[in-house]
DNA sequence: CATGAATGAGGGTTCATTCAT
DNA sequence: TATGAATGAACCCTCATTCAT
């Protein structure tokens, strides 16, 4: 726990983090591409190089690489969408572009969404899962919302329903449009999410003046 | 179990029928229950009170189930929608208020639509299956299509996006939403997806009325 | 579960039961050379001749091979003692002949005592096979507790000990005895015993006219 | 943890004997907890706070501790059985009753017996074991084969069976009673062990006294 | 057609042991 | 000396599937 020689000590740990790291990218890989039940963790870790015994001595379980996959994904949709969210002194125009360039961003991000399923599904069966998936898909939902929230704020209008469940709504409509990814026909996902979108804005009604503070307040 | 009598050959169709029909139903409800992977042939050649060797005297592998129950599938929902297929004669409000009645009974059928994200995800790993698979999906598509190409018609509104999209766009949101089900919320589903719809008919057909100038420019 | 041909049906159960008895005498050999807990249940299927998933069509786990085992060696062992039970018209020294008899029987079983050892430490460790076991045990222990009991009453003495307390520890000293066996030195164990035998006899009290009748009555 | 002074070498072998005895302490205590089979060396590593190397750089291998062990074990009883064995002086009553305080520890004690019996158990399989083994148990059995010894001299009778052999006996009823123990009955060990004790003195040496002819003709 | 014992491959996991640090 | 990540073999067990009956 002191150091002998920093260097080295580094290199030790360096080399764990390592091994750690290409257990986790082998993981997802073969989440991805067979999906979470048919890997196995022996395929993880010869695929990874290593040995069973090395996967057990960075996770506990196989359930263990999904979350660890769980908290990286998070991290990086945050800052994906902290682009977004910084958009105080933006127009409603330049978010909706944004907006549209993140949804087109999904098109070639099928594989996630797929993994992305496989977590929920996992969570739907596993109540320890559940429980940390629960944690990340609450924060994720509640960042999502407040673009939308500011986007309503923005055009003066009133969202038809609760900001983080239309962002629930939007990530639902993504992962269903990922599960019905063929390769027969172009991925009209992003598309389709704008369309949704343009719909949702139409229908809303205009508030008063006094409103947009009421929606920012409420977003807190 | 009793007869052996003349009747001999005709028991004896029927009988595997039964056989056949308690299977699929079996498999059924352990794959809602526990899931594909989870659900071994042994479990449901057990609960279904058949040998193993019934389950294969009936189906070639897991697999082929899962199709026969995919086929059932199909027919049920086609029964389900024919309903408001048949509507030429109604009013859009009419057609609205059913179409919200079914979507509210999206709500009590998560269940349902986790299988069918199942067969997705199992599509995209099965080529053998997925062909049977697109066939079905395909024609359900078309269906639904049909449904809210006829509800624009009536509503003298161009749909924002091919009337087969749109279908696939909403089996993609109710989907995914049945994905997100958790026992801490009330599901919200069959509400979000009326919210969508409305959105859509809103942005649709006569400009003036609903769709805003400053959206109308960023819509391109 | 009725007949297509009697002979055939049987052939299949009788090839079953062959199936369980090799298994279960290939069990038992290696428990006694190895140990119940250096014998893998791979071991065991191997050395009889079938696959590992044999052994678990015939038996839930390791352990339950364990207790099919111990349901084996109490019938042989109860068998063994009804010899010796059924000695109501005999003398004292025939009873004592016999007793001698038997154990130099032990001399022999060295391999049982020490399965029978791993079975009560296994006992000790495992609460669902403490169950299993204790029934069996008790049984057995009151058997030999009779025979105890009955040699003393022939010899009109009082035990000076509960009888089956001096079953339990005959057997305690019979398998202790066999734990200490060594291929250096010759086994002294059923002579030990004998001679612990006469000493309970020599320093037990006699009893006066009355008593035999309680004792036997007491032993039901 | 905290000199690194000129004493520095002598810390550190003192450092490196605390290690030692402390891994020797938790092995001990975890062998009688779970049995030597069901123990790992992480197991005892982790709990006596070390690491799985520390362990290696004091025993060669699992079996290296259990000898360890025995030895500790064989001095402990060797200065148990000293306060009995220094008895020139004492009366024949004197030392039964200090045997039969030393049987009564053996009811506190069935820990150790487990343990015993497992180090029995392992003699009995492994060739390098059974080699250290032997010679702790010879010389132990002598000791108390010694007493007894003794007792019977002072008591001025012969022995029913060589001293060394009824000590083995004893010990075998020791054991084989720690075996038996189980919560549901209150343990009698101690108590038949003086029983039996009691048996051999009254069967021993004044045969006019206590042994009857019949049972004597029988004795052959 | 139905049975279910048996197969063989593979599942997740543990463990004594090694070795670069 | 002590570390603990990594190894590789073994562990118990499950499963889809086969096949003699």
């Amino acid at each position: 726990m002191s150091q002998k020689t920093a260097r080295k000590r580094l290199t030790r740990e360096e080399s764990q983090a390592q091994t750690r790291e290409r257990l986790i990218e082998t993981a997802q890989h073969l989440f991805v591409l067979h999906g979470y039940g048919a890997t196995s963790i022996r395929d993880i870790a010869d695929k990874a190089g290593y040995s069973q015994g090395a996967f057990y001595s960075n996770f506990s379980s196989k359930e263990d690489v999904l979350l660890e996959f769980l908290r990286q994904h998070m991290e990086a949709e945050a800052t994906q969408l902290s682009n977004v969210m910084d958009s105080d002194e933006r127009t409603p125009e330049q978010m909706l572009a944004e907006l549209e360039a993140w949804a087109s961003t999904l098109n070639h991000d099928a594989d996630w969404c797929m993994l992305s399923i496989e977590l929920q599904l996992h969570a739907n069966r596993s109540q320890t899962f559940a429980i940390e998936y629960q944690k990340v898909w609450d924060e994720h939902r509640s960042e999502i919302g407040s673009v939308v929230s500011k986007l309503f704020a923005k055009l003066g209008r009133t969202p038809p329903a609760e900001p983080d469940e239309l962002a629930a709504a939007f990530m639902a409509l993504t992962h269903g449009l990922a599960l019905q990814r063929v390769t027969t026909r172009p991925d009209p996902s992003g598309r389709l999410i704008m369309v949704f979108l343009h719909g949702l804005i139409a229908s809303a009604g205009f508030v008063d003046k006094a409103l947009p503070m009421d929606v920012k307040a409420a977003h807190k």
